[in-house]
RNA sequence: GCCCGAGUGGCGGAAUUGGUAGACGCAAGGGACUUAAAAUCCCUCGAAUGCAAAUUCGUGCCGGUUCGAGUCCGGCCUCGGGCACCA
């Protein structure tokens, strides 16, 4: 009994009160009362049509629809749970997805788990349990979740990038990324900690500090495995154009490349045969270059180093290594030491000291510089802290040339100083002396870019083996396709080792294997993926999950490909985009795609924020749909998660707004109890009001503007329960919202379209369309201004001309007009009429 | 420092893109029903003045364009996000 009380009122509060009734009379009341007031009983209908779509599925798969694929971004299974956040972008490509299902299309809307990687691995170190056990077990908690939602997520279509079937695909394409010459091999830098002895990644080692164990982190080189993606900065930068994606994330990616045009020079140096290399998008200013300045790490510091200076300068780079880039960039004041040595000014002949100093970067162009402390800002606070000389080459005013100045001028003007080329526009200066180190050898005009080359290795357990063999004679050797994939073995230490190897190095039956080329005895690659590889093609599998001689089959990836709609948080407005779309442009070259973009549309889904924090996995600040389902239904949450605020902002989930459209749905259903069985007539309001409510949801739909969606849903059934009460409401009616509401709660529209007498899914029905004449009604309220000054309403029929509306508003304004001068009289059809007047 | 966003009631937000600012909802207060609670329904809800009708002010700040500005232009301020000694 009292389970079923608390069936019948979820919502209420004080079920314990109930527990504690102990008067048959009360409970009666409630029983009666409950009655009169029916409640949407969500918890059995959601029961209800979840059994009859599993086995009637919502859609069939019927021939010659149009096809479409809408695809959230993969989660990442680290933790056992999603918060409500997460579910923000899955139900709104859920809701998107019914929409075009209810317009004819045949939709895919696939799941799957980005389940390798660092996040998963340091799960299953935290919890000791092996990563393989976690992860499964993780997967099957966030999948029970997703089903509890109603997503109409199909199964059959599931990925899961640690599945050998699936990685066996991710080494493919290595392998093709390696016989093109993309994949190659590089000793990097890498962030190190000497106390517990294992490489870090750039996440644990904020601030310069080994999170684990507080110790300041070091640099350790190792060699590491690298893509080419410079090889396809230009096309990723051009690709950008066409795209249907927020300006600003289109912004954020081409700043990221970060194509600038200059000229590379190349400087000679005195008592040397070395040559330094220095990119600059200024060569205008060239002679206006005073000294040069070479990244601690470039190589030829070492070698060019007077010996004089060799204990400064050894000083110096030891300083700069011990400590993180990220200190490196705070400094407020310049450091750097002078090297004992000159290069030579190609156009003035001028000696230029050479200095070391941590503010260039040797990742950056070719980590050395060319300084112009006239017209650099950093050259010049450089050049002023140790006294080296500052010479202005570009003036705003040539007559005007000052002897010092008190500040780098990088703004526009004429070259001054610079012998031939004096009187050069800047623009006109850049080609002028470009052209002159070309003719005479001295350097090229070049594009640089920021982008640089992804390390691609990891010295970790979780990811896929790299599927290459390094033999003594042949070098590295890529494991052959028919030997694809190369198992991750199973192993009973997966921690970090204290070599900076991956723990694969220590399993040596699976190590060491005969040369796949000359048949020597050899051992494979021991470092693995980075997560990303598994998610940076996954889009391409999904329409074809089990093909098994190709990543996909051409007719799958012809049939859906590419993405119609897809959408993501901004945090992986670069990298993860970027790498989806070199992959694609890399599968297009080798001829397995015949597109270059993945994602046609891109749209970002906001952040959901509690008290004001962003909800965060782990930490357990976050709300869990596991709590709120109970309470409100699925129904109510999926609603909610629309309502908050437009999905492309940020937004604070409140604990109690979904009381609102708890609210709402009951109302709704109150007016379905009441009128399904029914036949109310269709009232020429009730055909009207039908018609805007079919224009107010549609439009408002295909503009994404959800939370309004919701909001024309409560308005108008504010409307519908008035109407209902006074009479009641038609079929057609009550047929047309089951259809409108079911993408945003789909156990409400079939449970209305089932008693309203149909046999079928509503998911089966088209969405419906509207008559824009049955949009406008007879009269029209307008509004009389005077100067722009509201005074007023008044009604007028819908169609009258600009002086019959003009006339009306005199009439109703009536003595306000007495003793003022009518100057001006505009007429907004249908909004505003306002008089110009002089008192 | 640079590049993006965003500033509207106590709160989330709306405003057909230059035309009645505050839709819809939350929270709050009052009332009806009830022995009571829950649910439901009704009313109030930007500020000031006023018995009232009404009037004035009000979309971060200052100015401008316009009959009319939350919306357009110029100059600031604040808060987010991204990049960061990028040559």
């Amino acid at each position: 009994m009292y389970s079923e009380l608390i069936r019948l009122y979820p919502t209420m509060r004080s079920l314990a009160y109930i527990q504690e009734l102990k008067q048959g009379v009360i409970i009666d009341k409630i029983l009666k009362e409950g009655d009169e007031m029916p409640r949407y009983d969500f918890a059995s209908l959601e029961k209800k049509w979840r059994a009859r779509w599993k086995e009637n599925p919502i859609q069939d798969a019927s021939a010659g629809k149009p096809k479409y694929y809408c695809l959230d971004m993969f989660p990442y299974p680290s933790g056992t749970a999603l918060h409500v956040g997460h579910w923000r972008g899955y139900v709104l490509t859920d809701v998107l997805s019914r929409h075009k299902i209810l317009q004819g299309y045949h939709v895919l809307h696939p799941m799957g788990w980005d389940a390798f990687g660092l996040a998963a691995e340091n799960n299953a170190i935290k919890k000791k349990i092996h990563p393989a056990i976690s992860v499964k077990e993780n997967i099957a908690s966030m999948k029970r979740q997703l089903n509890d939602m109603s997503t109409i997520y199909d199964w059959d279509f599931e990925i899961n990038t640690t599945d050998p079937a699936y990685y066996k695909w991710t080494q493919w394409i290595f392998a093709r990324m390696f016989e093109k010459g993309l994949a190659y091999e590089q000793e990097m830098p890498l962030n190190w900690c000497p106390t517990c002895k294992i490489v870090l990644a750039n996440e644990e080692a904020v601030g310069g500090v080994c999170e684990r164990c507080k110790s300041p982190a070091t640099k350790k080189n190792l060699r590491q495995w690298m893509l080419k993606i410079t090889a396809y900065g230009d096309r990723l930068l051009s690709g950008l154009e066409g795209l249907n994606w927020p300006e600003k994330v289109k912004k954020m990616q081409s700043d990221w490349i970060g194509k600038s045009h200059g000229a590379k020079i190349d400087f000679a140096v005195t008592d040397s045969d070395a040559k330094i290399k220095a990119f600059t998008t200024r060569p205008d200013t060239l002679c206006g270059a005073t000294f040069m300045v070479l990244a601690p790490e470039h190589p030829l510091v070492e070698t060019l180093t007077a010996p004089s200076e060799k204990a400064a300068v050894e000083a110096y780079i030891k300083q700069a290594a011990s400590r993180s880039n990220v200190d490196r960039m705070a400094d407020k004041e310049k450091t750097g030491v002078f090297i004992g040595r000159y290069a030579v000014n190609p156009l003035t002949k001028e000696a230029m000291p050479i200095w070391v100093a941590d503010y260039v970067l040797a990742d950056y162009g070719t980590g050395a510089i060319m300084c112009v402390p006239g017209h650099d800002t950093r050259d010049f606070e450089f050049a002023t802290k140790f006294g080296l000389p500052i010479l202005q080459v570009i003036a705003a005013d040539p007559s005007k040339t000052c002897e010092t100045l008190e500040e780098a001028y990088t703004g526009d003007g004429v070259l001054v100083n610079s012998g031939e080329f004096n009187g050069l526009s800047v623009a006109d200066g850049k080609e002028a002396i470009g052209g002159y180190l070309k003719k005479n050898g001295l350097g090229k005009i070049t594009d640089n870019y920021k982008l640089r080359d992804w390390v691609f290795s990891r010295q970790r357990y979780w990811g896929e083996p790299i599927p290459i063999i390094h033999c003594e004679d042949c070098g590295p050797v890529v494991v052959p396709d028919k030997d694809l994939p190369v198992m991750l073995p199973q192993v009973e230490s997966y921690l970090p080792t204290d070599t900076g190897e991956s723990p694969l190095a220590l399993v040596k039956e699976w190590v060491n294997v005969p040369c796949p080329t000359c048949g020597k005895p050899s051992k494979r690659e021991t470092n693995t993926m980075p997560q990303w590889a598994g998610s940076s093609w996954y889009f391409l599998r999904y329409p074809d999950v089990n093909c098994d001689n190709a990543l996909a089959s051409p007719e799958a990836i012809k049939d859906w490909l590419p993405v119609d709609y897809y959408v993501g948080g901004i945090e992986h407005a670069v990298l993860h985009l970027l790498y989806a779309r070199f992959y694609t442009k890399f599968l297009f070259d080798i001829g397995v795609v015949d597109f270059e973009e993945p994602f046609k549309t891109l749209f970002n889904i906001g952040m959901v924020n509690y008290h004001g924090k962003k909800m965060a996995k782990g930490e357990g600040h976050g709300v869990s749909p596991d709590d709120v389902l109970p309470r409100y239904g699925c129904d109510a949450l999926r609603l909610y998660e629309m309502f908050i605020s437009p999905p492309e902002l940020d937004c604070e989930w409140d604990d109690s707004g979904i009381e609102g459209v708890s609210r709402f749905l009951n109302k709704l259903w109150r007016i379905v109890e009441k009128d399904a069985a029914g036949n109310a007539p269709a009232t020429d309001e009730l055909v009207r009001l039908r018609h805007r409510i079919i224009h107010g949801v549609t439009t408002r739909l295909e503009n994404l503007a959800l939370n309004t969606v919701v909001s024309t849903f409560m308005e108008h059934t504010n409307t519908l329960q008035g109407i209902s009460q006074a009479g009641g409401i038609d079929r057609e009616t009550l047929e047309a919202l089951a259809i409108l509401i079911s993408p945003f709660a789909p156990h409400m529209g079939e449970e209305i379209w089932e008693r309203l007498g149909h046999k079928d899914s509503v998911f089966a029905q088209t969405w419906p369309s509207y008559d824009p004449e049955m949009l406008k009604s007879d009269t029209v309220e307008i509004a009389m201004q005077m100067n722009g000054k509201l005074r007023g309403n008044v009604s007028i029929p819908a169609k009258a001309s600009k002086d019959e509306a003009i006339a009306a508003a005199k009439a109703a304004l009536g003595d306000k007009l007495d003793g003022v001068e009518i100057v001006k009289e505009i007429y907004v059809p249908g909004r505003i009429v306002n008089f110009v007047v002089k008192q």
